[in-house]
Formats: structure tokens, sequence, C-alpha cells
DNA sequence: CTCGTCCATTGAACCGGTTTAGCTGACTTT
DNA sequence: AAAGTCAGCTAAACCGGTTCAATGGACGAG
């Protein structure tokens, strides 16, 4: 018995069939008290742990989960989400005995490709399907890949996918509430790529609260989420005749780079100019002025679509979950503007 | 034939043995050039993709690397290095169809049962070894574990693995050549934990170029690599008797809250205080002022430790590796200090 | 012409599990 | 007492490849 001890070798030593000792192991009905534990005790003694490899080819599973994150290198950079996503997905992953493929792919193009090549060589069970777009093809890929998959957020057309959301457009409206409260009537909203379905709900979500709010001027840039084009969405609006007095950012590198365009006008922030981020980066709390922002628990998030997936893997379709929504916190980077309070 | 073709079906429409089959298709000497044309046209036709599952039983490979994350999520989260990093192993290793299996894990304690899981699953074919530590019980346990590794950077002790290094102390000594020449003689480095190999390099680098420089005062602060407690460092340093005219950060997160915490106390930054950063990511290009930094290519960083590993894998055993060195780039938060250049 | 060599190829064992058909014997049922 | 039921178990097929000993045929050497 050189190596690792295989079912045959807790056979032997059970006296038993190696049929029966996968019948124990798997607590599957039909094997007599005694008889389960003197196999268990001897696959105890023996140190033995089934071979994932014989399973995954004879059980047809691979007993891990894809994820795929299709985006430019120098977005992926300054993103809190993914790495505190994954976190949460292991946190799951790992007492179910599963493991996490990871494939990062610059572009869209290689994105479909590489879904291909996770399902056509049977890596894994399911997908994480993050970054929704509209009119998302991974869905019908996924779908015809015949594997289950998970969304984070609902699709912009039915889906044969259960659904796990947080509400980010609370966080939007509340930020945009805030604002108008303190007093501010031209605010703009630096938003991500209207093709990102988190990029134009959040989108929407400014403009329905603002209208909600009175609030009299309500632009939209659109960016592709960068810190770079962050920056120059801000300069634009700056440069504007009737620049706004409060900027809404749908994420915290923009808003955090929109705060040094500012900064770097000579524009007091937040005397001059209010701004908000969106993830609560913990970076964010130690800038001068610290940046109010929307939280969000990107690693809940993780846990949260991580058991459902694996219920979908189980067969157990599981009705679309909803987070607690984003919460708007306010920091230092948001106040009165100029006019409404410090006539000077 | 329903389900995917598998190799006796590309056997059959050959016309040969399914050994004769597996041959063929994986250049191995002995086939007749027609036959095997023959063979990898009916593959060919057929569609056939070999099982990768059946391929990992039999050949007792797992086609895929392994990666360990171990850190806080709270470090993670503002990290550029880790996701760029991953981007350039992922371009070297969809060509060589391979996969990447990540296990992020919240402490040192889970790190090495991560290690264990995968590997006694039989999940991986070798592991990327980063953020090497002191006396660090990896090397010995992948060691143990009987597969390959490739470690970044050079551990403290004889390894069996081929390192990749990038000379990150070029890095810090220019920040600090720079600093000196600008007039500096006080510069404070605000340094990572003293465990983590990384940390006590760049620490060492810059107390030897200090001394090199001639600088009068070369204080370490030591920090969890968190912008939290960058803060908290930046902010002992500035209340202590004699405070540093420049600050010299290990990561980007820590100088971006070292920045904040001057400017929040008033100190104007680069007038009356000199940062640098390392890492280089996005975002400090456009704070105000924009943070000189080191910049390293983590990206390139993954792609050379992914060749170096996969050559391991097939038996090779590669030189160390040694990466273009990372090189400071001076921007705008470094100036001469106060009192040598603005007297008043 | 015969023997030995070598190349191309086959058949079967093997990797280590899961699954199913079928066997056994004890226990009910009429 | 014969038939039926069922829990408990075994043997073998199976998943889809890789690998290796054995074989058949072509060919050159003697």
């Amino acid at each position: 018995m050189r190596g690792r001890p295989t079912i045959s070798d807790v056979a032997a030593k059970a006296g038993v069939s190696k049929g029966l000792v996968s019948f124990a192991l798997n607590d599957r009905p039909g094997v007599a008290p005694e008889t389960r534990e003197r196999i268990l005790s001897a696959a105890r003694e023996l140190g033995f742990s089934p071979s994932l490899r014989a399973r995954s080819l004879s059980s047809a599973r691979a007993y891990a989960l894809g994820l795929v994150i299709a985006r430019d290198p120098d977005i992926l950079r300054g993103d809190p989400f993914f790495p505190a996503f994954i976190a949460g997905v292991e946190s799951e992953l790992a007492t179910a005995g599963l493991a996490l493929v990871l494939s990062v792919v610059p572009d869209e193009e290689s994105e479909l490709a590489a879904y291909r090549r996770l399902a056509g060589d049977g890596r894994v069970d399911g997908f994480f399907l993050t970054d929704l777009r509209a009119h998302d093809p991974r869905i019908a890929l996924v779908d015809e890949l015949r594997l289950p998959a998970v969304t984070l957020g609902h699709p912009d057309a039915p889906s044969p996918f259960p659904a796990v959301s947080m509400d980010d457009t609370a966080g939007i409206t509340s930020a945009v509430e805030h604002l108008a409260s303190l007093g501010h009537s031209r605010i703009a909203h630096v938003a991500g790529p209207g093709r990102m379905l988190h990029g134009s709900r959040r989108r929407d979500a400014f403009l329905a609260a603002a209208e909600a709010c009175g609030v009299k001027q309500a632009l939209v840039v659109e960016t592709d989420f960068t810190a770079a084009d962050g920056a120059r969405a801000t300069r634009e609006l700056l440069e504007g005749s009737d620049p706004p007095t409060a900027v809404v950012y749908s994420n915290d590198p923009m808003a955090i780079a929109g705060l040094g365009v500012a900064q770097r006008a000579g524009i007091e922030v937040p005397r001059q100019l209010s701004i908000t981020g969106f993830d609560g980066s913990e970076i964010g709390e130690h800038l001068h002025p610290s940046l109010s922002s929307v939280v969000t628990d990107a690693s809940a998030w993780g846990a949260a679509a991580a058991r459902v997936l694996l219920a979908a893997i189980d067969g157990e379709m599981l009705h679309d979950t909803e987070l607690p929504p984003a919460r708007f916190l306010a920091r230092e980077s948001t106040a009165p503007p100029e006019t409404a309070t410090s006539p000077h």
C-alpha cells in the first residue's frame, strides 16, 4: 500500500466491497449501522480521503465554481470589489469542499471564450456572473453550456438563473437626498458605462432621486469607470457654464480622482463642491476630506452568491435573494453649497 | 453517440485503437504520419476535446495552479498588486491550457490548511508563493506536499524552488536619493510588517540608502500595511519632536492615507512634507498633489512567475529569474524641504 | 530463404472512485 | 410450507483517458 490509501484499501481493511465503502462514506441508506461504523473507522485509521480526481471523473462533477472577470487591468487595480467579493465566496466554498477557479481576461472578446473553456474542460460546476451588462450574452451562453449560475443583480431580460441582488439604488438615492437637503440644486452624476447594468441603474436612480427632490439641474456624464476617466468627467463638469455644486460618483476611485481635480483647480471640497463616492473603500476614509460614500458589503454579497449557487448545483432552485441595501455614509466631503451657507 | 465525443468515438471513426489516438493527440513518436493525420482530422471533424477529468485521473495531474492569498480583507481591498499579478498569470496559463485555482483565507492560520487542502485534493500541480515571510513555513510545507512552486522574491533560507524576483530595493533607494538630492535630511519610512520579507527588505534598503546619502535622521515606523495603520504611523511621525520633512511609504494606500493626515493637520504637501508611495497605483496619479511612487509591473511579474512554474512542472528547473527593477517615478508629492527653498 | 529488427499498432490493465443489477438470507405473509 | 419482501451486501460495469506489454508485418542482413 504505497502512496495514499484508496477506497480499495479501506474496503479490504473493513472486510467489505468498495461499493459499500462508497455508500457508507456518502451517507447513503442501505448500510447496516454497525458496518458503517466499521467502514468509517477503517477510513479514519488509514487517513483515507477520496481522490477528487476519481470522484470528478465518475460523478461528472468538478467540485469547483468559476468566476470570470473581464476588466481592463487599470480598472481592476483600484477596484475594491472583487477581493472582498472573492473573500466572501471562499468563506462558503471551503466548508463545502469546493474550490474557486478564477479567470481574468482583458476584454469582453476573450470573456465568452473563457466561459466556454472552463465549461468545456469540465472545470467548474457553475458560474458567478458579475458585472452584468445590457443584453448580456453570457446568460444565454452559460445556459447553453448547461451549467447553473447565479447573477449579481437582476439581468435586464428573463434569466434562468437565480439572482442575488444588493439594492445600490437606495444608496444613490439617499446620497442625492442628503445633498438636496443640504441645499444643493445643481448636482451631477459621474456614471459608469451605460452598457453595464449597475452603471445605468445607478444613473437612473440618480435621475429619479434628483427629480423627486426637486433638483434644478441634474447632469450625467458617462465614463468607463477608471480613475482617469473620472478625472476627465470632473474637469468637463467644472469647466462647463453653471457647474454643479455637488457630484455623485458611481465608484470610489473616480470620486478620489475627482477630488484631486477639484483641489487642483483650487476648488475647496466640500465648501465649494460636495463629492460622494461609491463602494466605501477603506482609503476614502483617510483622505482629506474623507469621502462620503455608499458602502456596500461585497464580502456578504460573495457569501450569499456562493450559497445560492451551491444550492442551485444541488438542484434546489432558490428564489432570488435580496441583500440589505447599500447605505450612504456621510463623511466630510459633503456640505451645504457655498451660496447657501457662507455668503461671505 | 450522445453527449460529447470521447476518445473511443475518434478511434472508431479513424479505424484505430484508442491507445493510438492518445499517442497521436499527444504528439508521441511511433505513429505513422499518414495515420496521425487521419486521427487528427477525425478528431477535428467530431469536435473532440479530451476530457480533462479523465486526463487528470489517469495522468495524475490537475492541469491547474494554485494561489493562496492570506491577507486581512482590509489590506486586500486597497491593494493593487494581486489583480494585476493574477492578470499576468492568466495571460500565460490560458495558452498552456491550465487554470488558476484561487484561495483567499483571512489569516495565516487557515493558510497552511488551504495549501494542504488544495494539494491533498490534487487540485493543483504547483503553487505561487507570494508575500514571503521570515522563516516562511509554506516552503517546507509545499516541499513536503511534493509539489513544485515558485517564490516571488528570494526566501531568507535555502529553498528548493526557483525564485522570480523584482528588485524593489532599487526603487526605495532611488526614492531616498531623490529626496536627499532635494535637500531632505530628516526622512522617515513607514514600513510594512517586519515579518514579511518585502517589508523588511524595503526597510533595510531605506536605511542603507539613507546612510549612503548622509541623511541625518532616518526613522522607521512599522505598520500592518493597512491605510488605517499608515495614517496612525504618519500621525506619530508628525507629532514627534523634530518631525521628518519627507516620508517614504512602503505602499500606496498608506501613502495616500498619510497624505490625508498631513493635509488634515494643515501641513502642505509637498511644500512642508514630501511623500512617496510604492506600487504606482493608478489612483495616485490623480490625487492632488499626485503621488510620487515606485512603480512595479505586477502583471509582468505574474507572467514571469507563471512561465517559471510551468517549466518546473514539466521538470525543467529554471534558474532564478530577475525582472527589471522597480523604478521610482517622481510626480508632485516630492519637493525640496521648506527651510531649504522657501525661507519665506 | 530464414532470422532478427524495428516500427506501427492493438488490447488490456489501470487511475480511483460511483452506480446499478443481482444475490443472499432473514423475516413476513397466507 | 411456499411465496413474497426487503435490508444488506457483492461484483462488475462505467467514467474517459494514459500507458505498456505483446503482436503483426515489412524489411534488411546473413
